[in-house]
Order: structure tokens, then sequence, then C-alpha cells
DNA sequence: ACCTGAACACCGTTCAAGT
DNA sequence: ACCTGAACACCGTTCAAGT
């Protein structure tokens, strides 16, 4: 990574700078030039601060990753996991834009601050290391899950969430000699009041739960009733 | 959506071609005039079949989801969603670049067909339009979220994939004075044989398994034993 | 040594000139 | 009417000219 400016623009201030552009215009909306206009800085001056612009994503993807997953001192495994569960959920539900990021490969610095904390709490709950990386992986994907899904079904519109607007319009749009859906004209009273909310919430108790009761723990050591 | 060209190219080439070069190179290495060149035809000839690249990438996306999420006929709605859900995570590990077209927010027309087929099975096996609607979301959910985390966390080497080596890249490459991390290096020992096929399955069971036991279903209909 | 404007090799898309 | 080359307004990045 490229030294740091000495000049008057901190590296953070560029990359929230970023992460506003891109909640506001998608990632396609974000260039190196438009951002520099942006900041009113000389395009090349940014070039401080990262090496390419595939560099400047996976500092916002790192950035992104702070934002989402932060500790929670004193709470118990199960209340961490929760916790940050539904932050990532609100946070991407508010700034919809920001879910592209997430499909970089590099791992952010802030992840093993983040994974070392969790996996100390649940190892504190007894839990063995392999069952506590599991536990981590699937918590983590059935949030990240939840997001994509529920993104890729009720569109980008921030607040309120149009909940299964995209389906509805997807049905109504079909053309005229399209073969008809029934089972979906069956279950359009509901998408109304539909809310991912409950999909998500019974997801996330009944995982916890169940890592709870199934994962191994180490010799001795039992569950708090 | 544009005309089909009455020239040699169909839309389908087109769009395969397309497929594999964000394969080959992700998808930023996927630019119109490259597609063009990569089928010998002039630029503005691909035009044809799209009104612009923002339509292309939603004509691949809807692609890559007949590819993603076919129609087991013969199956129960368990089956299905099970065969659909290993279907998924098979495809996506294997051409890790297509995973960022996920993130794209049309519904593909090929998604009304998917839901009206398991909405369907799902019916017949007694549970309410709801219950339906919830349990299709949940588990498309788990498996994007699985393939999102494993990808997150072992790179885009297709095969063999590197298990969790980004992670042990990591811890390896910390700089020197940085905070120990010994909760994740009393796991690191499980990373040489860690699998994600444990933690995918794991959660697609207990999903699969609570949903049958948990969603409503309708007055009179029993559960198979 | 640092900073940055000019330049290069791209890109998506418009549009008018070709047929 | 269709097809498509030239042109336009961008873009990321190199590099040498400035300080």
């Amino acid at each position: 990574m490229a030294r740091a400016a000495r000049g008057s623009l901190s590296r953070e201030a560029v990359l929230d700078a970023a992460l506003i552009v891109v909640d506001r215009e998608g990632l396609a909306g974000l260039s190196v030039r438009g951002l520099a206009r942006e900041l009113g800085r000389p395009p090349m001056t940014l070039y401080a601060h990262f090496r390419s612009k595939e560099e400047l994503l996976d500092l916002l993807f790192e950035r992104l990753f702070r934002r989402l997953f932060s500790i929670h001192h004193h709470a118990s495994w199960r209340g961490q996991l929760e916790e940050s569960s539904r932050q990532v959920r609100r946070e991407l539900l508010e700034h919809p834009n920001w879910v592209p990021l997430l499909t970089r490969v590099t791992v952010p610095g802030k992840a093993l601050e983040f994974y070392e904390h969790v996996l100390a709490l649940m190892y504190g709950g007894g839990f063995v290391p392999e069952a506590a990386v599991l536990a981590v992986s699937a918590v983590l994907s059935h949030a990240l899950g939840a997001v994509l899904v529920e993104r890729m079904l009720s569109g980008t519109t921030p607040i309120p969430v149009q909940r299964l607007e995209l389906v509805k319009a997807m049905v109504a749009s079909r053309p005229h000699g399209a073969r008809p859906v029934p089972a979906i004209e069956d279950a359009m009273p509901e998408f109304g009041h539909w809310s991912f909310d409950a999909v998500f919430d019974l997801g996330l108790h009944s995982l916890l739960a169940g890592l709870d009761e199934s994962l191994p723990r180490s010799v001795g050591h039992r569950r708090p009733a």
C-alpha cells in the first residue's frame, strides 16, 4: 500500500468520501477522477493512498467491514453474533449499494480482530476450535445471504424497504402469452404485509440454538442451563 | 430490450461468450469492445442484443440464474431445494468470478418459473403460501450466503478450493508489532483439513429439518412420517 | 523529493454516413 | 431499413516536467 499523503487529505477522508459516492450512485458510479473532483483535488493526488483502483476497492471493503462487524464488549458469544448479524443487515439495507463491495476477495485486516474476539468468546463457552470456526462461518453466512436475497427480491430502494416489490412487479409485467403462475398468485396477497424480518429472525434464532445445542465442546464443559 | 440481430450472432452466443470472459478475467475484465473483439465483430453490432452495458449485465445475471436454479422433475420440495442448493454452490465454487453478478437487482424472468415450481411443490406438501415463500427465501439465502463467505475466506482459486487459505495467509503476514491473535492460532491446526462442505451440509440439513418441522401447514394436513 | 498536468491507451455510447 | 465507422466524453494510469 502506498504511503499516506503528507497533504491535507487523510486516507480515512478519501475512503469515507468514496463510500458516500458508492452509496449514492452505486459501485459503477465510482471513478478515481470523479472522486478527486468531489474532493476538489487533482486526480493524481489520490494515488498517494492506493496503488490502483483495485486497491482502492479493497480498502473500501476493509472500511466497510469495520463498519459492519464491530466488537460489542460485555456480550456473550451468542449476544455478539446476534448483534453483529443485526448490524450487518441494518447497515446493508440502509445502504444497499454497498453490497457489491462484499464480493471482494481480500480478508480485511479488521477481520482478524473480529474473529479473534468471537473465537475467544466461544472457547470461553467451551467450544473446541473447529466448532467455533464453523459457528462463525455459519452466522456470517446467514447474515450475508439474507441481505443478498432480500436485496435481490425487493430492489435497492432504501427506506421503507419495498418488500417483495420486484417479484410483484415481475408477475404484473409478464408478457401476455406467458405461462400462468398460479402458485405464486396464491401467495400474492401475503406480499403486501410480508416481512423479511421474520425470515431473518427465524433463521438467526434456529441457527444460534442449533449451534449451541449440537456443536462439540471440550471435555468437562457443560452448556449453561 | 433491443430486437435480436438478424445477423449471424445469436443472443445466447453473445451471453455465453460474456460469461466465459467474466469467468476468465472477472467482471472488471468484461467490456463491450473486448467482447466484440473476442467474437470477431465490430463493437456496435452487439448493441442489437442490449441497450446498454447495464442491460447486458442484467441479461448475464438472468442467464446465470438459469444455470444455477434448474427444475428437477420428480423431486419432492425437500429434494428440489436441496438439489438447487448444491447446484448453486457447485457452480459458483467452480466459477467464482460469477459471484459479483449475483448482486444485480433485477428479478430474472426465469426466477418466476423456478418459484412457481417450488411453491407448487410446497403447497402439495401442505404448507400455506406464507410458509412456502419463507422457506424458499431461507434456503436461497443459505446457499448464497455460504458461497459468499466461502469465497471471502478462501479466495477465487477454483479447483482445488484453497480452504481458509486467505485467513492463513493473513495471519502469517501480519505486521510485526500487531496485536497477537491466540484464539485464531489455536484454531490454525484445523485449517489444513477444514472443509466448508461440513458447514454447508450442517446448515442445509438443519434448515430443511427446521422448516419441515416448524412451518405452518394448512388444516387437515399432516406431515408425512 | 514530492506533486501533478499532459499524454496514452483504453472505455461506453451517439450519431451520421454508408449500404 | 439496417449496419457500423468515426467521434465524443469519459476512464485508469504512466511519466516527465515542474517545484
